[in-house]
DNA sequence: TCCTGATGTCAACAGCCGTTGGCCAACAAT
DNA sequence: ATTGTTGGCCAACGGCTGTTGACATCAGGA
């Protein structure tokens, strides 16, 4: 174990910043060399770190929803839950961008479309699945999903005024409902 | 009043051209060149026909919801109704990119963020000003852009298997008591 | 006949991009 | 003292992009 400080610091900070470029403008527009002159170094050192620009793309969407465990919840206040965690992840730490890279690359990247598929499997559905049950989940975990990635992008992609207007309690009080309704469909 | 024909038919080329690849892979991805050889002209033409990309990109995001007048239907029956034409009109002609084309753009591209809210205030406001009167309109017309935006989202551009999977029918069945809570709140 | 304007082609420019390879300084081990 | 390794910078290549301007073609009016 020799001294590898510099070496993992600098690819943290590479990756913070790539982070950065890719949630505030997506892959195509985000440059290697932005990305370098972010984190203060060269850009070529990018290329040695992460050996290309799809690699550095792919570290950069790595992503835990860190889903609460639903099954611990009353049935009846699954939705308020559900939604208040989703509000709370998104409007929390700001520099937690990772789920931001996801959702705006997953639109124009097929690569990122993959992750975002693998990540619902993953980790959405299961969550669902403990929680309702493995039929019901079955059945309604599409438009849950449809609703909650809606509410993020409506409001934090396309920012349109009628979302962003809302508070958080706002949302809740509206969506829990909306989601209440399709669980019981 | 001399004749036109052939610089209307090339004009209308490039456009059906450009949405098709703008719907496809999004701004950036898209170049003049593509779009040239799918119409079968020279690049040059492009420009002098629409004089940038960026103009180019303007007026392929002229879209027109063709909402149906709300006022007509029952109150009772609006939010499926809502559900049924919305899905019917991505669903419907895969030649009809414009909507497509926003939607994928908006996401990377503020300009066509911006000409989302204008579409937003201009054609899904007054429309649901119209079916639900104005307080309970403004109070939710956000939250029901959301949740259909969020089923065209998962639908139609990341293509989450959960959401794919489902009919026509199911989605309205669906997503109608949704909209029906949300509005009821 | 000559001219003019529209329609279209061709070739090139300038800029930015991802990526590569060579060089340098520091330091640890031999 | 020499060697090897690590972390870093610099300059360049080749490719693709939006964009431009010079030229070709051809119809129709003076």
């Amino acid at each position: 174990m020799t001294e590898r400080r510099s070496s993992d610091q600098t690819r943290a900070a590479i990756l913070r910043a790539a982070r950065q470029r890719f949630a505030a403008q997506g892959y195509e527009r985000t440059t290697i060399r932005a990305v370098a002159a972010d984190a203060a170094i060269d850009p070529s050192m990018v290329m040695r770190y992460f050996g290309s620009k799809e690699q550095l793309f792919d570290a950069a969407l790595a992503v835990d929803l860190r889903l609460p465990d639903l099954g611990a919840v009353p049935a009846a206040e699954v939705p308020a839950a559900l939604v208040r965690h989703f509000v709370e992840r998104w409007e929390g730490d700001p520099a937690d961008d990772a789920l931001l890279v996801l959702l705006r690359s997953a639109v124009t990247h097929e690569q990122a479309a993959d992750r975002m598929r693998e990540v619902f499997a993953a980790q959405v559905a299961p969550a669902l699945a403990a929680a309702l049950g493995p039929e019901r989940a079955a059945r309604t975990a599409g438009l849950v999903s449809a609703q909650l990635l809606g509410l993020a992008l409506t409001r934090y992609l396309l920012r349109l005024p009628a979302v962003t207007a809302l508070s958080p309690d706002d949302l809740v009080a509206g969506l829990a409902p909306a989601l209440a309704a399709t669980l019981a469909g």
